[in-house]
DNA sequence: CTCGGGATGCGT
DNA sequence: CGCATCCCGAGG
């Protein structure tokens, strides 16, 4: 694998990256979403180490947001969701593709944050431009819904604060849901090269 | 229990 | 645009 550029600016920072605290998701959903873009997401397994640079989100806001999973109320499937912050919210779509939300705000609050791509950073094989394909190249599955990431294994991290405009439009395939469909909660990088949809 | 549909991705 | 493929949540 080539020794990209992000991962070669990532080295150089890699004494001052920092894991995000539990604070940094007990906050307005919106505010999470846009402060997630340009942060790592890291995935240990083993003795391989996966890194992925946010470069895409959706904001979910809870119980009242027709496209949210916690629309249907506290289920078994959305238990998480309305969990305490700082946890992930893994789901399998379409029988085929898993989705990594990061929940957020206060336990009760069913807010969450999807992320929709990365920039690969360290050992990531193949797309990442969009929800699945970034759980698949990062190995993540239904085995890490409700994981802390606060852990040592699967977390989000910060380093040197970036410099990028974003970008904000309706979020992806939820065009059912009348006026949340028109709703500015999708966030991007601009210019990144591996946003889904530009 | 059955059944309809989905925060996707890929091929036509 | 069709479809894979399975889980969820609603309804009987």
């Amino acid at each position: 694998m080539n020794y990209s550029t992000a991962e070669f600016l990532f080295s150089l920072l890699n004494q001052r990256v920092q894991k995000l605290p539990r604070e940094f998701y007990d906050r307005d959903t919106q505010l999470v979403a846009r402060e997630l873009l340009g942060k790592f997401l890291i995935h240990k397994t083993g003795d391989i180490e996966r890194i992925g640079k946010i470069v895409e989100v959706e904001a979910y806001l809870g119980e009242h947001d027709l496209p949210a999973h916690s629309a249907k109320g506290r289920t078994a499937r959305t238990e998480i969701m309305f969990g305490p912050p700082g946890h992930t919210y893994v789901y399998l779509i379409y029988g085929i593709h898993h989705c990594m939300n990061v929940v957020t705000e206060r336990e009760g609050h069913a807010s969450a944050v999807l992320l929709r791509a990365v920039e690969p950073v360290k050992n990531l094989e193949g797309r990442t431009n969009g929800p699945g394909l970034l759980c698949r190249a990062m190995g993540i599955d239904k085995r890490l819904n409700g994981h802390d990431l606060l852990s040592d294994d699967f977390y989000i991290a910060e380093s040197e604060a970036e410099k990028f405009s974003t970008v904000k439009g309706p979020r992806i395939g939820v065009d059912y849901a009348k006026h949340w469909a028109k709703r500015h909660l999708r966030f991007y990088i601009k210019g990144n090269a591996f946003v889904s949809k530009p």
